[in-house]
DNA sequence: GCCTTTTGTGGCACTGAGTGCCACTTTTGG
DNA sequence: CCAAAAGTGGCACTCAGTGCCACAAAAGGC
């Protein structure tokens, strides 16, 4: 992980985190279809084109942001004991993030209804689901008993995919109303699908 | 369901199902996301202003074709016994869909592969499953045991989208080997995350 | 049958995302 | 110092989607 940067790599990685700081800035005060990608530019003080070099679309301002919890998932993911069930085992990789979700909601509470409720990033938050769905069911397939057939596994992507659809649908239930707790939904969601012990 | 059409609404019906068909047999030959607007509209024989006048989007064409399987899934669960668990029923309730995809293949397979293997149609296809999840989660809230608060219910949204997830993950693999069948997916995918007995 | 009102239609100009190309400047490294 | 590489802005383009307008056709009252 130590990787030697080159100054070039540096500045890149500044401008880039600099022009998401003040897209974020735009999207929290007007939402994100109301952003142009004109005005994010502006913002950063560059040309629209310029833009484009260091991001291959608008989506992927929001996505870069949604990744480093998905890192935070493998990882928590992967470091839950072999034993416990694969259902068991996502359940308890969320809490962190969730956690997290919960300590600072000033900040995750609204971007929570932003993405669920912008009908232009619902492709995104999907397009992370599947990037997730990747990631995270290669660890679900060593939790699941040896199969027959070759290939991926369906099943491993099936239980992913499911955790996933219950989180997401826990997070929708919050951005609905702040009062509830999300792990508390959380909990409700996947218990209602499989047993949590 | 017997409502007297006008005049008016039967040739509009009419040209929207040419539209379908001209459009459709434009994605099979070239794709979705190839197919431009203005190629639908020349072959349907209108403006591509008029074409907007017919369906808001090129989504909305794939979105029709989906709609109508959304219907017999949501009647068929509609149908299973309430006694049956709702995972079973669900279950159940795409066993029609998935029977006929099964036995009309050439047809519905190359759909699936277009459906999965074309980023423009991830969006859609989440669209449409958006639109199952509010079709069949009343449905399955009367199958869980009543509960405590108020306003909708997040176990029920959370069982449908799973299920939904499921039936994503056997179609996806489906797509990528036909030799499979879709039905035995289905039931490794379910089977993975909540028994089906 | 005529006349008014509604509905459908095409055209045009616009926004906004995204891309290809080109010319210019800056940085890098020998 | 000088040449190659990388970064930048500008321009023109495609494609989806929208608002507006003028015009043709159909509907319905009389």
């Amino acid at each position: 992980m130590g990787e030697v940067m080159s100054l070039r790599e540096r500045t890149r990685g500044a401008v880039r985190d600099e022009v998401m700081r003040q897209a974020w800035a735009l999207f929290a005060s007007q939402g994100f279809e109301a952003t142009t990608i004109d005005q994010i530019a502006e913002a950063a003080g560059m040309s629209r084109r310029s833009f484009f070099r260091y991001f291959e679309s608008k989506d992927e301002l929001v996505l870069e942001q949604l990744a480093e919890s998905g890192r935070a998932v493998a990882a928590a993911l992967a470091a839950r004991p072999a034993e416990e069930s694969p259902w068991v085992a996502l359940r308890a990789a969320f809490d962190e993030s969730v956690t997290r979700m919960e300590a600072n909601a000033e900040k995750s509470h609204p971007l929570q209804v932003m993405l669920h409720h912008e009908p232009a990033l619902r492709s995104t938050v999907v397009e992370w689901r599947r990037r997730l769905v990747g990631l995270l069911s290669p660890l679900v397939a060593e939790r699941l008993e040896p199969r027959r057939g070759r290939g991926a596994d369906v099943r491993a992507a099936a239980v992913t995919a499911s955790a996933l659809a219950c989180l997401d649908a826990a997070q929708g239930a919050w951005a609905l109303d702040d009062d509830l707790r999300l792990s508390t939904l959380l909990d409700q969601a996947m218990g209602a699908v499989a047993p949590l012990d």
